[in-house]
DNA sequence: GATGAATGAGTTTTCATTCAT
DNA sequence: TATGAATGAAAACTCATTCAT
């Protein structure tokens, strides 16, 4: 088997155990002999139990970002971009839920993976503040800080929502992504007439 | 030494250490020394580490809990009532940052605790359900879904704007509760107005 | 058990051990178990392999350098104290094979074990260049380079030699010490009488 | 590349890391790569590791003991001769650091090993003790015993002082040796006087 | 001849947990 | 009540060694 091959299977597996056990209650052995591979094969490849979680979260997280970046161009409306992106999201959600648990419903680890998922978030919240930030959404500027806590507030109302629309799988995923955007607006719009 | 005494005195360092290591990577041998008692006290106090830190979410969860309840009653105009309560969570955020790291930053360990921290969630958007749900702050019913999740959302949009205010500790505490409750008025007008 | 006499007897069966395999290829689980402890008591014990490895030469180490310094004192004529110093030595050899083996058999291991059977040797031939130096033993006074140089060949003689004498048990112990005392004397003689 | 050359270059590298880490420590990993070449090759050329190590103390110890040998012919005055072969030892040693760390500085470690460093050291105590021997050297006959025993400690003493040297850097060669022929010469007349 | 891919066995080390006192 | 001493179990990681190609 082609070692690209076999490294695609490690990291599905990897995902599925740290998605079950986290990353500190995850084992190795299991991994391995999950992905039918001997331990050393995955050291081989992924050089330590740290670099495995890495390369998961790279993964999962690249494609992640790629999906909400090519779903709109910043050109479009903002508003019609909007709804674009966060239809993709759940999506992304929906079809990869090992991938979303391990990515942000664990962010307590060793500090280069908190790092990295931080990193994750930070350029999913830049995404969200070009938006603020575009003139056609408010009328007026907002200053850098308040765009950037905005922004992430706005990504935390989403994974959150999204780790509650997981455990009531009765509610259509696109009244989820509806509630979600009707919050995003809302909070563009309060973002734009200076708080308080 | 009162029991009693002992007790909290080694909850707060077990705090301590759960913040900083993370559930699994703390140890028990740390927290008994810190707290300068034998590990056989702690067992006999706690039962197990699993415990000990169901103990700790429950008391800094406990806390929490009350003092948002405390900060305003429900009979209170509903927009009066949440500033209350928000600029309460900041203050509480700031005051005990290790339990706030532990309560919110480490969703992920066993099933348990997992538990716990989501019915505490659960409880907090409770409280901000009832206000989707007040009639004066919106003209329209909600579904019981609808109104739980944008609830959460809006929970999560607090963690997530309080865990960045953590690392950008010069703004203003009051600033950023500003933001907060200009997105969360925001959602609940989204939520009235029936999205889409 | 007492703690120090279990330490003491880890000890002992660590020197076996460490004679046997060599630092490396030594095992703390055979270790353990031969002195009837579990493994994580010989960690609580010593911290880890190596410590407990320099824990032993310490031990070795500071008896044999006490009892050549107890042999006799330096206001001795020199080569009373010769004498007497050898036959110290080769009786330490005799009753402490593993001891013997353990230092001075295997001077490669981790780079802080090497510097303390370094610092062992360079101690006994410092005990050795006193002599060289005393004026009652050579008209001549020899420069710190010469007189420590050859203080360590004359170290090196007597491991060797004693190890030669344990390859050949129908060599009586006094012999041996015999021949070292001659080529001990020879060499102070030689390096009075400056070579060449 | 023909064999005897990638041969001669595996050993070249294996010399390298056995003197930086010792025989244990070492890795085959390590020797691979460094020689530009896979495992398998090191497999199909030395068959194991053991036999790999056992090959380059061969060449290693070959060389040395040629060279001593060519420096003189027993036939030669034997102080000519021990001057001729002292200058030439501490010349190899002075060429050949990673080599002669290896032979001398590791004892320790396998059996066969061990035995095949100890015939080597045997093969210059001989050198040695036919010195000894010579009636023109000592006019006195010394037992077996006797030569042999006398012979490992100069060998020892050699060891150790270049041992020594290596780490005096300062030092000049010559220097060195000449203390080391002074502490024969001695040895050898002590041996003649039956010491005691 | 040469190698990429693979592994069984073994290493040190750590931890939650419990008796005997 | 309180603890020093002890351990079973498991973790991450490494290595010499060998096929299939």
């Amino acid at each position: 088997m082609p070692r690209a091959v076999r490294e695609a299977l490690i990291l599905d597996v990897a995902g599925q155990v740290f998605a079950r056990d986290g990353y500190h209650a995850a084992s190795m052995d299991e991994i391995a002999s999950g992905a039918e591979v001997s331990k050393p094969m995955v050291y081989a490849y992924f050089g330590s139990k740290e670099q495995l979680y890495l390369a998961y979260i790279d993964r999962t997280g690249g494609e992640l970002l790629e999906r909400l970046m090519a779903a709109a161009s910043d050109d479009n409306a903002p508003m019609g971009a909007l709804r674009a992106r966060v239809t993709e999201f759940f999506k992304f959600v929906d079809e990869h839920r090992d991938g979303w648990r391990v990515l942000f419903a664990e962010a307590a680890s060793s500090r280069p993976v908190a790092d990295q998922v931080a990193e994750l978030r930070g350029r999913i919240a830049a995404l969200i503040r070009r938006m603020l930030e575009d003139p056609r959404a408010s009328g007026l500027t907002l200053t850098q800080h308040a765009a950037d806590g905005i922004a992430h507030a706005i990504v935390g109302a989403g994974e959150s929502l999204a780790n509650w629309w997981l455990e009531h799988p009765d509610v259509p995923r696109d009244q989820a992504a509806a509630w979600y955007i009707g919050v995003v607006q809302a909070a563009v719009v309060s973002a734009a007439a200076p708080a308080r």
